[in-house]
DNA sequence: ATTTATGCAAATCATTTGCACATAG
DNA sequence: CTATGTGCAAATGATTTGCATAAAT
């Protein structure tokens, strides 16, 4: 199963499996040209791949500094958040994009586990 | 003058200046090594070089969507966001990332002149 | 026939790594 | 002498691009 947040290798993979001649170079320019047309988000993740998703409302993210996945966060998305801030230095803001770092519950009972074991 | 949240490169044309011999490797390193110590902290972008900034104390960015220049926000960090959230599936949140986006002031001059002429 | 999409390989960009050599302790 | 730092070039990983061909209208 693809996994919600999948990065564009995630894709090709999945694809490959019907159609096994079909190229990254594809996957790429179709992935950017359907989150041009707003039928898919664009997720840039710092520190590593793109990522893209079926959800078109605005959230946040958590993403496990472990494994990297990226999983959506179950809070309120505050369009305001910009007003708190306001123009500064003559900076126009217009959107915001949160983050939420730590651990996902894999790598946390992986971690767990591993403390176990000495 | 060095930007105020320089990438590697940037490092390493401002010390080619003084040291024409030196690596590009030895920057990355020497500025991978700082971060770890807590001598200078690491700004990950989305869609972009890392940036290494003197600044230690949490705070958030400003990212231009045209220059992709960083500033830093003059906005209080909200240590306790992360709170709001609590753990959702299982996921521990250790910390978050905020980036505003939007224009600088350079970039929206630009765009105000181009709007002029034509 | 004319546009549009694709495969492929090469190019680009950011970063890391292996390894041999130089330097410092 | 032994540990650490550095240059260089090659390797890696993500993404884009040029170009010739294939598919669609």
């Amino acid at each position: 199963m693809l996994a919600d947040h999948p990065t564009p290798s995630e894709v090709y993979e999945k694809v490959c499996e019907k159609h096994p001649h079909i190229s990254r170079a594809t996957v790429y320019r179709n992935l950017n040209l359907l989150a041009e047309r707003g039928e898919l988000a664009h997720v840039a993740v710092p520190n590593g791949a793109d990522r893209y998703e079926l959800r078109l409302d605005p959230h946040y993210h958590l993403c496990c500094s472990q494994c990297g996945r990226i999983f959506d966060a179950e809070m309120p998305f505050d369009e305001s958040m910009p007003e708190h801030l306001g123009d500064t230095q003559g900076f126009r803001v217009t959107g915001h994009l949160v983050i939420f770092t730590g651990l996902c519950s894999d790598c946390r009972a992986a971690a767990r586990e591993a403390a176990m074991r000495g």
